[in-house]
DNA sequence: TTGTAGGCGTTATCAG
DNA sequence: CTGATAACGCCTACAA
């Protein structure tokens, strides 16, 4: 590849030398502390150094300082994919915070595939990354064990696994949030989709509601707990799985909204109506849910904010303190498609 | 910040000792051309350099390489927003165009805000990438045209502006597809939700819709032409707009699938069945559409292509070639919201 | 085919 | 407070 378009940024040296100062004082002016640039030079050389600095438009080559600081102030984030709303949402949080903080992102999807985060990580590290945070930990662990041998410095964001440090939504207790709800409207046959089998989003959400169930009396049989991708079409295969079953339920909880609009699909095909002869829940609040001809009801997750507080906890790993997981609270928003009577009066007869 | 992990990749100079070869031997035989490779050593030596880089996992410090090369290998990407699932898209088209070629990206929002378009630009300049690919275009090209005139390599997806390489979809013939459809249909009296005006896309499907109405002798009242967001909010917004008008349109179409999503809501509340009483069209064939409650009539475009061709474009820019825009055919997809016949018999009644 | 040396732009250290 | 100097890891022109 070509030349491009050669000098683009002054070095410290011209910034220097235009400014009638050695190299070290422009750096501690300029890239050093405050109290580095305050101690460094008087006030007029100091201020003439930023005024030539900027004027020549100069900005320290990153590059060449992580050479020789050992630091890059990178960041490697690894997703299943950034095309899924509720990560591309997460990741906005990321790279917010880290933009706060003078650090920048590298995003990678990995699909999921063990093979795929492995490689992910090798490119993220070979980029010589100061840390990392994933968003496609699998429960068992495996993967990311290895990464906690090697004391790789990481973050989990979205998904548990094992006592790995990560921001999460507290999806157990957002599970028990559906539970209670539909418990209130009455429904005793009550189904689950529930996601990818190793995601602990899915996992908890669903323990949290077959527990409340529980708890009320009423078992869920496995035949109504049925594995999910987290997706529209993962929904919609769910849901007609569980209405091919014997006795239909009369409430569903999809722990996606994605997967829950799948399901709204799917309840149509049949001549179902959904909210009035199916109650339908999703997770995640997105923008979507609120927005649908039957709005969903659905279990908000702060998503941006765990993206921020996963930088925050990286960092904060970065900077040898210890650090403890963060489980962040969810709240449920109840719609249409649990409750006939918000239904719009024309729209019931549709 | 804190240590991190010290030495986690060996160097140059390690690999070189234990293989017994200089320094700069490895370097040929690891990180130079296959033809440098082959006549920097003995068949037994390379074999013995690459036996010990593997065995100490070695990697090429890209810093240093870029410090010295003055070529980062790192592009650019800034789009509006990555939560929007068509740019999220692209850029998954990027980023895997990108990982073959061994480049590294950095994605930034805009929120399609010129300041932020600045800063981010500017941001993605000081990490010193070699290139840089936009997604968020605004049709009059002011800041873009500032980028040209420095020099900075640049293509342009999804959107265009000016006479700056870019790769797009036809949106205006996919505009015509669905004014054809409509016509067809017996259409008269049609409503375009037109997205923002300063994204090209917006602007070409609605000029192609409008055009091809035209020619068959019908004119568009502007009054039928409603600006948007291009998110469900958006789209139910403008529906809103269109629905307080005198006369009601028989066949709405949203240039961006997520508001035609909207348009089904509002439809919904005001008791008017998507596909019976008022036939939408979306755009973009999102996964979305095919699995709703009233699947959407849309138009596919090749969202991840387009992400890959940018690459390409922008790389054989970087090479110094002489490059030209690429327009990518859309297609048609009829579903149920234009075509009761395909609502599924029972559904037809809901 | 192999080796040597210098420098990319920064920052840390040490001496004044 | 200021300045000189070396080194981070790599690449490459040049010499052998």
């Amino acid at each position: 590849m070509g030349q491009g378009e050669g000098q683009r940024h002054a070095t410290l040296r011209t910034v220097a030398q235009l400014a009638g100062v050695d190299v070290s004082t422009a750096s501690r002016v300029l890239n050093g502390t405050s109290e580095d640039a305050r101690r460094a030079a008087s006030r007029e050389k100091a201020d003439e150094i930023r005024r030539v600095a900027e004027e020549l438009n100069y900005r320290s080559n990153p590059h060449a300082a992580s050479l020789r600081t050992r630091r890059t102030k990178l960041i490697g984030v690894i997703v299943p994919r950034l095309s899924d709303l509720v990560l591309a949402t997460i990741y906005e949080g990321i790279e917010d915070a880290a933009t706060r903080l003078g650090l920048s992102t590298f995003v990678m999807n990995s699909h999921d595939e063990p093979r795929e985060q492995k490689a992910r990580t090798e490119v993220a590290l070979s980029r010589r990354v100061d840390g990392l945070i994933f968003g496609d930990a699998h429960i068992d662990g495996r993967f990311i064990d290895e990464i906690a041998e090697r004391r790789i410095p990481f973050a989990l964001v979205n998904r548990r696994a094992g006592n790995h440090p990560s921001v999460t939504c507290d999806d157990y207790l957002g599970g028990r949030l559906v539970a209670e709800h539909f418990l209130e409207l009455g429904h005793e046959r009550v189904a689950v989709i529930a996601g990818e089998p190793y995601a602990s989003t899915g996992i908890d959400r669903t323990a949290g509601f077959r527990d409340r169930y529980r708890e009320a009396g009423i078992r869920l049989p496995s035949s109504r707990i049925v594995h999910s991708h987290f997706d529209a079409a993962g929904g919609r295969q769910a849901a007609e799985q569980l209405l091919r079953g014997r006795t239909r339920p009369t409430a569903v909880f999809a722990v996606n909204d994605f997967a829950a609009i799948g399901v709204l699909g799917t309840l149509r095909d049949h001549g179902l109506r959904p909210g009035k002869d199916v109650a339908v829940a999703g997770f995640n609040d997105t923008p979507l849910a609120r927005e649908l001809p039957v709005p969903l009801t659905t279990v908000r997750s702060p998503m941006h904010e765990m993206g921020g507080l996963a930088v925050d906890l990286l960092v904060r790993l970065l900077d040898g303190e210890q650090v403890k997981s963060e489980r962040l609270a969810p709240d449920l928003v109840v719609r249409a498609s649990t409750d006939p009577a918000r239904l719009s009066p024309v729209a019931t007869d549709l």
